[in-house]
DNA sequence: CTTATAATTGCAATCAATTGCGATAAGCCA
DNA sequence: TGGCTTATCGCAATTGATTGCAATTATAAG
């Protein structure tokens, strides 16, 4: 079963549809290596199709979401990244909030917190992709 | 030193003017028990001083939070929320993604992972009441 | 293949928040 | 007190993102 098979599969078992603009979307993020943005993608496809919305993109990125496909955050600078996850290796990052250096994080670090929170509050954390922010060691 | 003379000092050390905008907001900030959003804020001020434009609102957030005198987070919902600090005991939040209950969380559950980030990559994180994302127990 | 149904789209309007700019006024000094 | 400097304000425009709605179209049934 190839990309398209896994979407349309993944698609039709939760009823959604699979449209040539989903496909397009899903397409220009999974080419890209690290993250992007709505207005990124929307531009890419456009190239191709000239009449797909920006809100088509932001309600297909939301439904890529639900199914687990990518992941969304805000590493700061007022514009939402986006990153696909099928294969990748979960992480987080480190947002400097003065020279806005990014440094990957593995999830392993937020495990204990999670397992701590389980145990005290019976609350089931949703850790996925975090931005924390703070004061990179070379600007402390 | 009371509240208004502590708040010209703290303006004044860095430069900054008081004024009556900033009076008013943050004594609507200060007299809330608990979150407040930007709106209502500005409709709290505009009933006493109608020309009150909510740029200012938004302008005098930024630097209250930048004299610690207010947290700012997104507590989920689409609006921001802000909560005047001192004097009160620091926090953060769990938010239930899906009934929306939010409980409160003392800084220390956060502590052994600040201490962790610094260790090893001698990043200062910024964890300052925080909104945490998942499922309350009930939810579960 | 044709038709029916309902999910999806494009478009325009809207929302929360931010920004540029000329007018105003707070703080400082004579 | 009165004038100078420049931080701050109100206003309008803009940004990133969301939503309501009528038209379109992907899918299932005949
Ligand atoms: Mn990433
Ligand atoms: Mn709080
Ligand atoms: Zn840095
Ligand atoms: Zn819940």
């Amino acid at each position: 079963m190839d990309q398209l098979d896994e979407l349309y599969t993944a698609l039709r078992e939760t009823g959604y549809r699979l449209t040539p603009q989903r496909m397009m979307i899903l397409d220009v993020i999974r080419h890209r290596t690290g993250h992007i943005t709505a207005e990124q993608i929307h531009s890419a496809v456009v190239d191709t199709y000239p009449y797909l919305d920006i809100s088509t993109v932001y309600r297909t990125l939301e439904l890529l979401k639900d199914l687990h496909l990518i992941s969304e955050t805000k590493l700061g600078g007022g514009v939402t990244q986006y990153e696909y996850k099928v294969g990748k290796k979960p992480h987080h990052h480190l947002v400097c909030r003065k020279c806005g250096e990014t440094i990957s994080l593995g999830v392993q670090v937020l495990q204990p917190v999670e397992h701590l929170l389980l145990e005290e509050y019976g609350f089931q954390v949703d850790f996925d992709h975090l931005a924390i922010f703070g004061r990179c060691a070379h600007c402390l």
